[in-house]
DNA sequence: ACCGGAGTTGGCAACCGTTGCCAACAAGGC
DNA sequence: GCCTTGTTGGCAACGGTTGCCAACTCCGGT
C-alpha cells in the first residue's frame, strides 16, 4: 500500500501541481512538456510553462513518471501505472504506448556489461512501431 | 568488397569532407558534433561548425555513422566498424564504447511488437556503465 | 590550362526546447 | 488573520542545432 497523495512537510498542494498530476493521469502515451502545457491551457486550467517543466522534472526525478527522448531530442513524459522497472512499446504515429517487460533483456544487458568489465550498469530499451489502429487508418 | 571512396556524381571530395571522415575513423567512442569540431580546429584542419553538422547528418542518414542521444538530448556520433545492426555498451565517463550484439533482444522486440499488433518495428537498445579503466582511476 | 556551373562552405542569425532569475503570490501552520 | 516559506510565471538567457546566402572551390567539358 502507498498513500495516494501524502503531503510531505515543505510541499504544498497547489492548483497547478494538481492540474499537472491529474492531466498525466488522464492522458495515455508519451507527451512533451509543451503538449501538456497546451492541453492545460485548453482545459482552462492555465499553468505557466516553466511550472509544467518543474513538476515534470520533479515527478521524473522521484520516479513517478517515465521520461524518454524522441529522435529529435525532445523530452517526453508519461505517468506509468506500474512502478517497477519496465520498457515501452510506443506507436510512432499516435504516441500511444504499452508497457512491456523483458527479463531476458535485463539478463542480456547485465551479462554483456559484465563480460566487458563494465559496472554501474543502466540501460535504455524502447521499441517503436505503428499500432494496429494507426496502421488501419 | 566495396569501393573505399566512390565518387558519386554530384558529390565532391573536399578538404572538409575528408577531414571529418578521417577524424571519425581515428577517434573511438561517441562524440558530439561540437567535440569533433573542436578536435578539427585543434588539428589545424579547421572546418566550420555548420559543415561538421552537415557531414555528420549526411553520414548518419546513409548509415555510415551511428547516432544516439545522451541523457540531456545532445546528439553523439560514432563511425562503427561493423555495418550490421548492433547496439552499444557505452562508458558514461570516457565515452568509449563496445559494439555488442543481442539476438535474443532482437527476437524479444519482434515478439513483443507482434503480440500487441505493432508493425514497422524499430528499437533502440543502449547499455551505459563505467568501464574498468574509469572504475580504476 | 581555362571556364563555368553546380556542389560546398562558413559565419551569423534564427529557432526551439529548456532552465535561471526574481518579484509577486498563496498554502497552511500558528 | 498573519507570517513564513514553498510556489508561481513571465521573461531573458542558454545551448545545441538548423536556415540562410554570398563567397568559394571542385571538376567535367572545352
Amino acid at each position: 500500500m502507498s498513500e495516494p497523495t501524502r503531503s510531505l512537510p515543505g510541499v504544498r498542494t497547489t492548483r497547478q501541481r494538481i492540474a499537472v498530476a491529474e492531466l498525466l493521469e488522464r492522458v495515455d502515451g508519451f507527451r512533451s512538456a509543451q503538449d501538456l502545457h497546451d492541453l492545460l491551457r485548453h482545459d482552462g486550467a492555465s499553468v505557466g510553462l516553466t511550472t509544467v517543466y518543474r513538476h515534470l522534472q520533479a515527478l521524473a526525478e522521484s520516479g513517478q513518471v517515465d521520461v524518454l527522448r524522441t529522435g529529435d531530442g525532445e523530452a517526453v513524459y508519461r505517468r506509468c501505472p506500474t512502478e517497477t522497472h519496465h520498457h515501452h512499446l510506443v506507436c510512432r504515429d499516435c504516441g500511444r504506448s504499452v508497457e512491456v517487460e523483458g527479463p531476458e533483456v535485463e539478463a542480456w544487458a547485465t551479462a554483456v556489461a559484465r563480460t566487458h568489465g563494465f559496472t554501474d550498469v543502466t540501460h535504455t530499451v524502447e521499441v517503436f512501431g505503428r499500432c494496429s489502429a494507426c496502421a488501419a487508418g
